[in-house]
DNA sequence: ATTCTTGGTAAGTCATTACTTACCGTAATC
DNA sequence: GATTACGGTAAGTAATGACTTACCAAGAAT
């Protein structure tokens, strides 16, 4: 649930994958698998890492568990890359108008 | 050069660390390493995954290698999960008013 | 010219991770 | 109730990656 465990989660690409393909359309793990060149059980521990980061939520449907995107896990994301952002352009400006001086 | 290599250096809390550091204010990687609990050649390798993905450059001051953040690449992230969020918050909204079905 | 500082690269190790197959439980179907 | 569809979990494997030490090249300093 930590912008880290999202970091890490989308840095892999089969997991983006995965993830924009539910967030197109909420899916269960068997159809998702069927477009994937991987496993089923693969896909089933990629939607578990996305779920832990909070990326992901999954209903349940019978036998069927579908998953859907969860706005939320990327709002987080988002949110943290804008403060990253602002911190390291904090960081930038500094350098540029006297580095450690301050001076002028 | 791509989203992707910058995604997945970020991944990496070290060197998110790294990143950081020198977006504060350029150093260079000796000094980098005495703030970090790694060796200097695990700094050089950090830092040359976050040059490879555009994050950072490095200007030569006789042996010493300055190296400093690069705005750019972190824009160019932000970019694309800006893009990213866009596309899922569009199949978001499609599920919501009717997804697949679109009959009611 | 030699010595010292600085930093990149090579080679090897250990942990992590992305995948596989095999297995098990549960709900639907006949 | 037996069988079939669906999906999570266990266990093992192969690749990736973060780190180490050892080494080498190049500029500074004495």
């Amino acid at each position: 649930m930590t912008y880290q465990e999202s970091l890490s989660a989308l840095a892999d690409p089969t997991r983006r994958r995965i993830f924009e393909a539910i967030a197109q359309s909420p899916q269960p793990v068997g159809a998702l698998a069927k477009t994937l060149p991987i496993s089923r059980p693969a896909v089933s521990q990629h939607l578990k890492v996305l779920s832990d980061a909070g990326l992901v939520l999954c209903r349940v449907e019978g036998t069927r568990h579908i998953y859907a995107a969860r706005p939320d896990g990327l709002a987080q994301l988002r949110a943290w890359l804008d403060r990253y952002w602002d911190k390291v352009m904090d960081g930038f400006a500094e350098e540029i108008n006297g580095g450690g001086g301050l001076d002028d």
